[in-house]
DNA sequence: TGTTGGCACTCGGTAGAATTGACTGCTAAC
DNA sequence: GTTAGCAGTCAATTCTACCGAGTGCCAACA
C-alpha cells in the first residue's frame, strides 16, 4: 500500500541521476545537431554509457515524465522540452570560442575606430556573423558620461532644439517647446545658464535649477527636465540589430518567421525583453521562460556590458530553442566582455 | 548597371493589338490576384472581348513568343514575364487610394509632429502598413536646409566633435581628428569662427576658409571640409525600412526570403538601388530591370520626395514582381506628395 | 483571313494503398 | 536492474491510377 517508489518529484526535481543527465544531454546533443527527434538507440551508441537502448528506453519514459523530453508522436524519437534544454544549459561547462573567431574579434575590437553608434552597429553584425543568429546590441546610454556641452538652439518662437553632447562622443536632441514665445536673446541666455548649469555633470546629477518666473528660468527648467527625462534605449537611440535575414535561415515555418521577424520591427520590444531577461538574472531564456508569447519558439541568451563596474548595456542573441548554446553563450560572453572594456577606457588601444 | 530592355527586334514592341492588350492585361489582373498561372479559358470569360478561349490561346502563343508571357511547363497556364508586367505596368490608369487609407494618411500627416528621423520613421510604417509591402524612405538630407549652429567641442586633444544643427531640426556630428594637438582654447577658437562662417549657409555654399597655418585655421578647414562631404542618404543617417516582416508573408521560397532580408540589411544598398531607379527616371523596376540580381524576384517603386522643386528624397516600396502596381503606386505617389509637402513647407498645419 | 469547336495529348497534382523503417512499450529471462 | 526479443504504432515514402486544367493542332466555317 505504501507507495514510496515514486516519491521522487518534489525534493531531487533540480537534480538528476548521472546516467538520466549523461541520456538528456546525449539527446539535446543529438537533437540541436540534427533538428530531429532522438531515438533510443541513437542515445546509447552516441553516449559513454554502456547499456543497451532498452535501458535507456526506460530512462527516457521517466525523462519524459518529469517533464524533460516529449514525443512528437508515439514511436518518434524524443525531442527536449524547454525544461530539458534548461537543464542541459545549466550544466553546461563553459564553452571556448573557436581559434579563427577568437582571432576575428581581436581584431575587430583592436581595429575598430568611430563614434559610439558605429561601433555598436558593428559589433552587431560581428556577433551576427560569428554565431548565425540574430543580435541585439544595447549601448550603454549616458548615464555614466558626463556632459560636454548643451546648446539651446532657436527654430521658431515657440520651439527650440536642446543639443547635448557626452564625454564619450554621444550626442542627444530634444525638442522644448515652451507655451510661451521666447526671443532669440531669451534663448541665447538660456542655453549659456544650462552650459553653466550642466557642463561636467551626469545624466543622474540632481542640479540646481532656477525657481525664477521669467521666460530664461522656465527654458532652463523645461530643458533639464527633459533632458534629465532622457533614456537612450527606450528611445531606440542606442539600439542595434543584426543578422536579421538569419531568421528566415534559422527556424522554420513561414509564420514564424514573420512573427519573430515582426517582434524585432519593434525595437523597443526587444530592448525590454533584454531588460527583463537580465533583471531575472538569466542568460539565457528558453522558450516560455521569459514570458513572452509570440517568442515562445526561441531562445535568447543575453550578457551585460558593464560600465563602471555597472550593468550598463547588453549584447543578446536569438534564436530557435534548439541553438548551438555553447557556441553561443561563448560568442555573447567574449564580445560582451570586450565591450565592457572598450567603454571601460580607451586604454587598450595601441 | 540597368539596362533598358526596350530595344526588342520588331519597332512596334512597345505597342500591342488592344486584343492581345487585353489578353495581357487579363492574364496578368488574375496572376497578381492568384499566383497561379493562367488558362485561356479564364481569361475568355474575364475579359470583356467575346471570343472563344480558342481564339484567346493562338493570342497567347503570339503573346509567349513575343517575351509577355511564359508557361511553367506545357499544360499550364501562361504566367506574365518581366515584360509582361512591364506592359501592363506601362498602360496602368492611375489608381487612387481607398477611401479608408486616404483617410489614414490624411490623418497620419496631419498629426505627425516632432523631428524629421521620426517623422521619416514613421512614415516608413505608414506606408507599408498601407501596402503590406516593404516600405524604404529616404529623408531629403540636409542639402536645402541652413545651418542654425555650429559647434567644435573638445573630446580629447586629438579627437574633437563637430556638432551641426540645421534648421530642419535635423543634427549631425562627425568626428575631427587633426594630426597635431589642439589646446583647449584654440578649439573653441575654431568653434566661433566656425559659427561665424557657416551659420545661415548650406552646405551647398562655397563659403572662404582661413588659409593661415596655424591650430585654429587648420581646425577650421578641416571642419569645413569634413562637414561639406556630408551625404546623409549615403551615411543611412535618413534611411528607413519598414515592414521588412512582410517579406516572409509576399515571397515564398526560404530562401528568396533570406536573400531579401539580407539585401534590406544592408542599407546603402537600398538606397542606391532607389536612387539608380530614380535616376533612370522610373517610378517602377521589375524584375531585372534594376540590374540587380539578387532582388530579380522583386519590383521595386519608387516616388520622389522634392524639396525646393529638386528631387532630394525618395519613398519606396519593395515586393514581389507580381504585387498589386495599382495600389502600391497611389500608395506611394500619396505618401509622397504629402512627404513632399511637409518639407516644403509647414503651411498645412491647422 | 480570322475565328471557332473539337480532339488528342501532356503533365502537374492528388488521393489511396502498400511499404518501409524508425521508434516505442512490454515482457520474460538473465 | 538490465537486457533481448517482439509486437505494435505511426510518419514518411513510394507507387499507382486518375483527374483535370490547359495546350496545340486541325478542319470547318463566316
Amino acid at each position: 500500500m505504501a507507495r514510496r517508489t515514486t516519491k521522487a518529484p518534489p525534493p531531487t526535481s533540480n537534480d538528476l541521476d548521472p546516467r538520466k543527465a549523461t541520456i538528456l544531454q546525449a539527446v539535446v546533443v543529438e537533437h540541436i545537431d540534427t533538428a530531429q527527434p532522438v531515438g533510443s538507440s541513437a542515445v546509447a551508441a552516441s553516449a559513454d554509457l554502456q547499456v543497451s537502448p532498452a535501458t535507456v528506453r526506460s530512462e527516457m519514459v521517466t525523462l519524459e515524465r518529469e517533464g524533460y523530453l516529449a514525443q512528437p508522436h508515439t514511436s518518434a524519437g524524443r525531442v527536449p522540452t524547454d525544461k530539458g534544454y534548461r537543464f542541459f544549459v545549466d550544466h553546461l561547462k563553459a564553452g571556448v570560442l573557436g581559434a579563427t573567431q577568437q582571432q576575428q574579434v581581436r581584431e575587430f575590437f583592436a581595429s575598430v575606430r568611430g563614434e559610439v553608434e558605429d561601433v555598436l552597429e558593428q559589433t552587431s553584425t560581428l556577433l551576427s556573423a560569428l554565431t548565425s543568429y540574430t543580435s541585439v546590441v544595447v549601448g550603454p546610454g549616458h548615464a555614466h558620461t558626463t556632459i560636454l556641452s548643451v546648446q539651446l538652439v532657436n527654430l521658431d518662437p515657440r520651439h527650440h532644439l536642446l543639443v547635448c553632447v557626452f564625454s564619450d562622443g554621444s550626442v542627444v536632441k530634444h525638442s522644448v517647446t515652451p507655451t510661451f514665445e521666447a526671443t532669440h536673446v531669451e534663448v541665447t541666455e538660456a542655453s549659456r545658464q544650462l552650459n553653466a548649469l550642466l557642463i561636467g555633470t551626469t545624466l543622474e546629477s540632481r542640479v540646481q535649477v532656477p525657481s525664477r518666473h521669467d521666460h530664461v528660468a522656465a527654458l532652463v527648467r523645461e530643458s533639464v527636465s527633459v533632458l534629465h527625462a532622457e533614456q537612450p534605449t527606450l528611445d531606440g537611440e542606442q539600439v542595434f540589430i543584426g543578422g536579421s535575414s538569419k531568421v528566415a535561415q534559422v527556424f522554420d515555418g513561414v509564420e514564424t518567421v514573420r512573427q519573430v521577424l515582426s517582434i524585432l520591427e519593434q525595437e523597443l520590444l526587444v530592448v525590454s525583453l533584454v531588460q527583463d531577461i537580465l533583471d531575472q538574472g538569466l542568460s539565457v531564456a528558453i522558450g516560455s521562460e521569459h514570458g513572452f508569447e509570440p517568442l515562445s519558439a526561441c531562445a535568447v541568451i543575453v550578457a551585460p556590458v558593464m560600465v563602471d563596474g555597472l550593468p550598463a548595456g547588453a549584447v543578446g542573441l536569438l534564436g530557435p530553442t534548439r541553438m548551438k548554446y555553447r557556441e553561443a553563450l561563448a560568442a555573447a560572453e567574449v564580445v560582451s566582455a570586450h565591450l565592457t572594456r572598450h567603454f571601460g577606457g580607451e586604454d587598450d588601444r595601441g
